[in-house]
DNA sequence: TGCCCTAACTTGGCAATTCCAACTGAGGGT
DNA sequence: ACCCTCAGTTGGAATTGCCAAGTTAGGGCA
């Protein structure tokens, strides 16, 4: 890998969700995560189930595991040379939560017509999960009533 | 407002994230949403706050509106023309979700060094709000025990 | 009537990003 | 020695974004 260095903004925004986007707001970035969340690992895999163009991919990778959302580790298959795989870390993920509330925003004003696709729910039970905000000790709270308002270093947001 | 004929893809994907990022995906889109959030609704408001192109703002706004994330309203001033806004509708609104995952994910694996300077708040209280999955009932739900899964309709996700 | 002002856009040209298809390269098997 | 696979590169076209300058539609004011 000749590490193509890349070239996303050398400056942290003040702002957490600016930041959260130089990161993740290149195309194709949540997709990756999304597909290895599903177990995904291998860049055909990416790569093939994707559509995603090679030359993209390669960059993507590189700056997905340079922010530490992936972490490329080495595997071997049975009688082939070592090839590298890409494995979510804990950070990445984390990431989840995004997906959740991407996935819940389609699904309750844009669902598709052919029918539920994909369902969060609890591993053992098959419950239904869905996202909410709750204060830090537990207690569910009205969404309307909750603000993203600034905070104690706060200059221009 | 001559109506660029948004160019974005035409087919409508199965998998909601997906189809949640044709949307959102391109660049400044969930800026903007983050700015109406905060209470702006004009194009100057918007495109001085941002820093984003003119043309590129009016690409946006169009694509929102078209796809009933923001409305265009009427205004006037006192001794001016009638100019447009653009306001969150119930469905815009609903992106706070999304813009709160953001933001506690930078916040917990990115902080900013110079302090916090955006927190999620109840309105009345001030008391600190979270992101967490439930069931349909109610249960605080593990996020590790959480998973997107196929749904019935799946086919190739 | 005509001129100025403002805020919401357009336009044109350039830069960066993405797309696509074809190609390379490092081993391992045969 | 040659073939196979899979992870990338490479080169060129197309799209998207950036930037600065210009346009437009009224309302106020002279």
């Amino acid at each position: 890998m000749a590490s193509p260095r890349s070239t996303r903004p050398a400056t942290e925004h003040a702002c957490s969700i600016h930041r959260s986007l130089d990161l993740l707001g290149e195309k194709w970035s949540l997709l990756i995560i999304r597909n290895a969340l599903r177990g995904q690992s291998r860049f055909s895999e990416f790569r093939d189930e994707l559509g995603i163009p090679s030359d993209v991919l390669t960059a993507r990778l590189g700056t997905l595991v340079e922010a530490g959302v992936l972490e490329r580790r080495s595997y071997r298959e049975e009688g082939a040379r070592e090839r590298f795989s890409y494995h979510l870390t804990e950070r990445g993920r984390s990431l989840k939560l995004v997906l959740i509330a991407l996935q819940q925003w389609s699904d309750e004003y844009n669902p598709f017509p052919g029918g539920v696709v994909s369902v969060v729910q609890e591993v053992g039970t098959g419950r239904h999960a869905s996202l909410a905000l709750v204060s830090d000790d537990g207690d569910l709270l009205d969404e309307a009533a909750v603000e993203i308002a600034r905070g104690p270093a706060a200059r221009t947001w």
